[in-house]
DNA sequence: ACCGTCTATTGACTGACGTTCAATAGCCCC
DNA sequence: GGGGCTATTGAACGTCAGTCAATAGACGGT
């Protein structure tokens, strides 16, 4: 114990310079959370910072220092800055999911529209979160590129579910699986497009125009789809 | 593997752990290279860590190890890490476009398939580094995300070059220009997964048939984009 | 041969950041 | 009011990106 560490001086007290920006302003009086209280709050503020900036960019301490924690805690919650990142990402993710979710009991082309309306308005309301998470997300870490990838199932199962039962088996086929997916990078790619435009001040279609899109063009790729693999099928 | 670092006196002459990875084996001779040869070695040597791992799990030291030189040597040549990733996405992107020209005097549906071919096949050529690209590129900095957005516009003028001159001003809206940039998303999305259902071993679709699915959803996009802009014109 | 210049190259240094862990402080229950 | 549970702290560590003054090796001039 004795044995000062005193290395040479280097680690002086960095200064706090904590600005007004955590919640532990004057005398810091340790504030004591339940353990799901802690969590969510964390993942909301994940939510903001990696919305805003990439991964990189956005610093644990940064985090804690916004909380108003110990970065120390943190690690209490998360065992990774990674896990973090991930938890975050799968929190975005559901609330996406959830906040698209149609009424299964409407018509299929009626429910498709819905649910593409719901997918741009969310876009379009967290347009900032919307284009880096897209840009920056996966790649960091498998885990990520596994929510995401779930994510773009449960989009794709959902579309088209209840659609032409009929063509359900051929859309199990590797090529209709693969034009499924290439949809999926289409409307995010489009998307993203059209965000992008509309913050940049450039002319930018209509939502109603870009879901159009959207639309005819997945019914597109599954009547050619089906139609390319079910030749007997009347057009 | 020994990466026991003296914590006490700390500064040894540093274990000297270079494996027999760097080419300054033995006695060290300091290698004096040409500036651009120097340069080309180290983009070199981006292309494959970076193809192999993320970012952020290629160290500088790594890389300078692998060349066999020092840190400081490799920010002599790129001021930063990220500038550094930037150069060598850029040295792929110019290799996938030139690896994908074609022959402009074809007929524009030729050129079409010729051009799609050769992407494909450099995609399944190069599946790994693709894959780890795609799915990490973007998002670590700014700059990468331009010279990838180019590179995507090198491509869409690439392949509505001469097809249907007529149509050139309609492909030119707003909407034209998001379902080209869609479509890309399409292409991008659906070779990711050509590429991974092959690493995987699932049952995958030949290249030909990817390519015809491309090319379809392609001239179908561009054939009712021009119809709802201008519907005068025959089908 | 010697010397001076030029520059590719080095390697020790720094600050920042992710991560760990033993110690601490607030809360609840007996 | 005391004891146990656990959320919380804060300092320390190893790693890594980035800096910089010093060096070495080639080349040209004399």
């Amino acid at each position: 114990m004795a044995s000062v560490v005193a290395k040479t001086s280097r680690r002086q007290p960095k200064t706090r310079l904590r600005g007004a920006r955590g919640a532990r302003d004057a005398r810091e009086p340790r504030v004591r959370l339940d353990v799901d209280e802690r969590r969510a709050q964390l993942v909301e503020l994940g939510l903001t910072h990696f919305g805003e900036r990439a991964y990189d960019d956005v610093s644990i301490d940064a985090i804690a220092d916004a909380a108003g924690i110990s970065k120390g805690l943190l690690y209490h919650y998360f065992p990774t800055k990674r896990a973090y990142y991930a938890a975050t990402v799968k929190e975005a993710a559901s609330r996406l999911v959830a906040s698209t979710d149609t009424d299964d009991s409407a018509p299929p082309l009626e429910r498709l529209h819905a649910g593409l309306d719901a997918y741009l308005g969310y876009v379009k309301a967290h347009a900032k979160a919307y284009a880096t998470l897209m840009r920056s997300g996966v790649g960091v870490d498998p885990e990520i590129a596994r929510i995401v990838d779930e994510t773009r199932a449960t989009f794709i199962d959902r579309l088209t579910s209840g659609f032409g039962q009929g063509l359900m088996p051929a859309l199990d086929s590797p090529i209709a699986r693969l034009a499924l997916r290439g949809w999926v990078g289409f409307a995010e790619a489009a998307s993203l497009g059209w965000v992008e435009s509309i913050a940049e001040g450039l002319p930018a279609p209509s939502q109603r125009e870009v879901r159009e899109l959207l639309a005819s063009t997945l019914m597109e790729i599954v009547r050619s789809t089906a139609a390319s693999l079910l030749p007997s099928t009347p057009t």
